[in-house]
DNA sequence: CCAAAATGATCC
DNA sequence: GATCATTTTGGG
């Protein structure tokens, strides 16, 4: 007998984290392009995955085994196979764990429903003998509109369904079979925007020069608050619909407002499809289908939209870009700002990265001439910038066990008088941050992590921020056994909210918090009364100070300017100015400036110099100098690398492997292994290094080399993260 | 001594 | 990530 020819194989990725894509033999005739999405057995079990090429043929053949069955869904385009893999080389992550992230509705894959429906049959018209006046009603609801299905149709037309039933028995009607799927209202650009000013305008031509070209660009998109970079942005968004072009809109989470949507819809005539984890099932699948098979035309979310199937993307706008909620730090360690940049390179569409303080990165790359820049000078619309005053807590210091210094009650006073809005920002949850016991002096600890228990005095209980973890408040202190002798340490919101309320016992007071005892619609709720008026003192953590725009607030005053700043963090410094810049941006409206008031023990922090004399630019350069003489990004590279378990020792004895192997080469750097700032965290104990290299090094083939030669035992983990943002 | 629990290797 | 074979542990 001849020998038979050897099986066609192709290579398929599977959303595993499995370290490279599989070969599987297809079967006889079955068709499998590279995109297909199939199911193959793998050990015992079956797992849907997606033909990622040509076999490698590297793989015996007793091993092979068959693919099973190939899903009626379309194929995953070619751009978004490649951007998968850009992914998975840059940030390490095994490629299959990236392919899982573009996987995120997996019964989108399963054959869509279908329904039948009914549509008048060919050259029925004649059969005048058989119209009854019912049979005439159905075919006059079918004269304009689309087919429908039977239980539809008999309702219009006021008929039972047995009437429709006979109508398509004797050939009047016609049962096609329809597939069901959501419909997508389309965003159409035609609405007319608000008018523009004359910098906006030119922003907003150049950007929808950028779409027409249809090709890769990244422009960085700059102006103060409430200066209208939104309606810039949306004329680019309108350039790309009338193109007949997909858009895709990144937000932080928690800017994802419904204010943004309502902008939107007023502009655009309906809502975009929201991509966040909040959705439903059902709705994660509608959602996936009309955006690869082109009716979904806007799409705006948070990190996760970027791996989305887009049948034909035409313009990425990354919004409020300096964002650190942008970058994931578990699972694939990406920075979903700079992958959408890779992304839109991959189609080949332009992006648009937003910000009133744009990171330091972006700076850099729009003076190296790697992004373009747009620069909207004033606020829009006759607004002014708030005015901003730092308060030095040294010489205006609050009563003991209190937080608002005095002239931040003043303001208040004025402002409550003047029936304006007052917003007290403090970036802490709960009543106080740490709770000491008064005979000992020792806090309370969490069991599995190197942090405080924080108190949370509604809920009454204390937890941990970092894990979750929590416990009723004890009476008895664990370390000396003292009865009732706790004593709340610090400001968190609920405290700040009883000192408030002491103050003006009167005022209508709210808490606006990231806690999940806050949900969606609570939020929303909130911040619906807070824009009608109904609330004079807004407590709010940085959720209140992203995406919202409050008409009547015209005071803001930071509690604790300081928190952020120590710590040792590369970026504190960056990130401050960021937060409390955009916190001063909520106050102050058309006719009448706000104030934003700072409280801070160190006025003469650059930080704080740059924000009260308006200077952002001097601040961006120095911090800028700094970096650059530490060879810290974004002049040089970072990679972190944290080593941890629950054994310190099987920990340390990584480390030692790690550290005897660190690379030695001119521009590279191995800092550690030292203690990482959470030592201890869900119970794991851990150790970091850092990577420092040169700009022009790059780090991926460096860190490959060196910890390919590392064994793991299994209880000990190592997370590399390339371009980590927060060191903490 | 046995069995549950932890660990490690493999999946194409 | 899930599964299975192998090693470790701990209770009697």
């Amino acid at each position: 007998m001849p020998q038979r020819a050897t099986k066609r194989t192709v290579r398929v990725l599977l959303p595993l984290p499995l370290g490279d894509a599989y070969d599987y033999s297809v079967p006889e005739g079955l068709e499998v392009p590279a995109g297909t999405f199939v199911i193959v057995p793998l050990g015992k079990r079956e797992t849907v995955g997606v033909v990622w090429g040509e076999g490698s043929g590297e793989v015996a053949e007793a091993k092979l085994r068959d693919i099973e069955e190939v899903l009626p869904a379309l194929p995953m385009g070619d751009a978004l196979r490649r951007f998968v893999d850009w992914v998975s080389a840059y940030t390490l992550a095994p490629p299959g764990a990236v392919l899982r992230m573009a996987m995120s509705s997996p019964s989108a894959l399963e054959a869509p429903k279908t329904e039948l429906v009914y549509r008048p049959a060919e050259g029925s018209e004649g059969e005048a003998l058989k119209l009854t006046a019912a049979r005439r009603r159905v075919l006059d609801a079918l004269k304009e509109g689309p087919a429908m299905p039977i239980a539809e149709l008999a309702h219009i037309a006021g008929v039972g369904t047995s009437v429709v039933k006979t109508m398509a028995a004797i050939g009047l009607l016609e049962p096609v079979e329809r597939t069901v799927r959501r419909s997508f209202p389309r965003p159409d650009g035609l609405h007319d925007g608000p008018v523009l000013s004359e910098a906006q305008k030119s922003a907003a031509d150049a950007l929808v020069a950028k779409v027409e070209a249809e090709a890769f660009s990244a422009t960085l998109l700059d102006g103060v608050p409430g200066a209208g970079k939104t309606e810039v942005y949306f004329e680019a968004i309108a350039a790309a619909l009338k193109a007949g072009r997909q858009v895709l809109v990144l937000l932080p989470e928690i800017a994802l407002t419904s204010q943004w949507l309502k902008r939107f819809e007023d502009r655009f005539g309906c809502l975009p499809a929201p991509w966040h984890s909040g959705l439903t099932s059902l709705e994660r699948r509608e959602t996936w289908r009309g955006i690869a098979d082109g009716r979904v035309g806007v799409v705006v979310g948070a990190r996760s939209a970027l791996f989305l199937p887009f049948e034909r993307l035409g313009l990425v706008v990354v919004d409020e870009e300096h964002d650190g909620s942008f970058k994931q730090d578990d699972g694939v360690a990406y920075n979903a700002r700079d992958m959408a940049v890779v992304r839109a390179r991959l189609v080949g569409a332009p992006i648009v990265l937003a910000s009133a303080t744009p990171a330091l990165e972006s700076v850099v790359n729009v003076t190296t001439g790697r992004y373009g820049a747009l620069h909207l000078p004033g606020r829009h619309g006759g607004q002014t910038l708030a005015k901003l005053q730092a308060v030095d807590l040294r010489k205006e210091a609050p009563s003991r066990g209190h937080w608002l210094s005095p002239p931040v009650v003043e303001a208040m006073k004025q402002t409550m008088a003047a029936g304006e809005q007052t917003l007290l920002f403090l970036n802490r949850r709960g009543y106080a941050p740490m709770t000491l016991c008064r005979a000992c002096g020792s806090g309370i600890e969490c069991p599995q992590c190197s942090a405080w228990l924080v108190e949370h005095r509604f809920r009454r209980v204390l937890v941990c921020h970092h894990c979750g973890y929590s416990e009723p408040p004890p009476r008895e202190c664990r370390k000396c056994g003292a009865i009732d002798q706790f004593v709340a340490c610090g400001p968190g919101v609920e405290r700040l909210a009883e000192e408030a309320l002491e103050l003006f016992p009167e005022a209508r007071l709210e808490l606006f918090t990231s806690d999940s005892l806050m949900s969606r619609t609570e939020a929303a709720a909130a911040v619906e009364r807070m824009i009608e008026g109904k609330i004079d003192i807004l407590i709010g953590t940085q959720m209140a100070a992203k995406g919202h725009h409050f008409p009547g607030l015209t005071l803001v005053a930071v509690v604790d300017a300081d928190l952020g700043l120590n710590g040792g963090d590369l970026r504190a410094a960056e990130r401050t100015f960021q937060m409390l810049y955009q916190v001063a941006g909520r106050a102050g409206r058309e006719d009448r400036p706000g104030r934003a008031l700072i409280q801070t023990y160190q006025p003469e922090h650059a930080v704080m110099q740059a924000l009260v004399s308006g200077d952002r630019d001097r601040f961006v350069s120095a911090e800028l100098a700094d970096r650059e003489l530490a060879g810290m990004p974004p002049y040089g590279r970072l990679a972190s690398l944290i080593v941890s378990g629950p054994d310190p020792a099987a920990v340390d004895n990584v480390c030692t492997a790690i550290a005897r192997r660190a690379p030695h080469q001119d521009g590279v750097t191995v800092l550690g292994p030292s203690v990482a700032p959470m030592a201890l965290l869900r119970g794991r104990h851990r150790r970091r290094f850092l990577l420092k290299t040169k700009r022009d090094i790059a780090v991926q083939p460096l860190l490959q080399a060196w910890l390919a030669q590392i064994g793991l035992p299994n209880s000990v983990r190592l997370q590399v993260d390339v371009d980590p943002y927060s060191f903490l």
